[in-house]
DNA sequence: ACAATCAATCAAATTATGTTGATCCAAACA
DNA sequence: TGTTTGGATCAACATAATTTGATTGATTGT
């Protein structure tokens, strides 16, 4: 689960999760609700996998959960993941633009 | 120079920046204000020419900006960088939480 | 001009990531 | 039970990112 505030490690890989142009369009493709595993390999024409390897990136970063139904796998976004992304990313941003040091003592 | 919607390839290559705990160091190096890369060296503790790979990497994604002084490089923060990213995640994340189509037509 | 210093760059070696095809396991259905 | 389907995982290979040490070019000081 993913909290307010996240580890160095639990950043770093959602951000490197992010980097990958197949990831996003998974991202993408997950926009408008949960998907099973055989449909995102028609949506976005890749092979078994290949997808899998990069839906286990996602789900790893905690950017995706998923859930088993049958025999079908149904991936969705995991919709607090991004926003602590954001958070981080702001709070970095804070650190960074701080004011010079005051002139006088 | 950094607009204010990024392109794939520029969110790409920031998050990537990011994703990597020596440039997350540098970054927080930089946090008070410019510094020349020799201090840099010194202040985290790396070699040259690790060093000089790591800045290459934050400056070609934007992240960074340098300016030569005499025989000195100082690098400082873009911090319109990291803005231009959050919007970016902000963008994502808001394409991601469409609420679920309207019940009647 | 010569020596020293700062920092980029290059080539070689190493490590990490991504891709492919095969195999395995579980669920469903005959 | 045997067969099919969905999907994870594995091993082998391919590609990309990082590290190291050496070299280079520019600037400064002697």
């Amino acid at each position: 689960m993913i909290q307010n505030t996240l580890s160095a490690d639990q950043s770093r890989s959602m951000l490197k999760a992010l980097a990958d142009p197949i990831r996003l369009e998974v991202i993408h493709a997950l926009a408008n609700g949960e998907r099973c595993v055989c449909d995102l390999t028609k949506d976005l024409n890749l092979s078994q996998s290949k997808l899998s390897f990069h839906l286990r990136v996602l789900r790893e970063a905690g950017l995706l959960a998923d859930r088993q139904s049958g025999r079908w796998i149904y991936y969705r976004l995991e919709p607090h993941a991004l926003s602590a992304l954001e958070q981080w990313l702001a709070n970095l941003r804070a650190r960074c633009t701080q004011p010079a040091s005051p002139c006088s003592e």
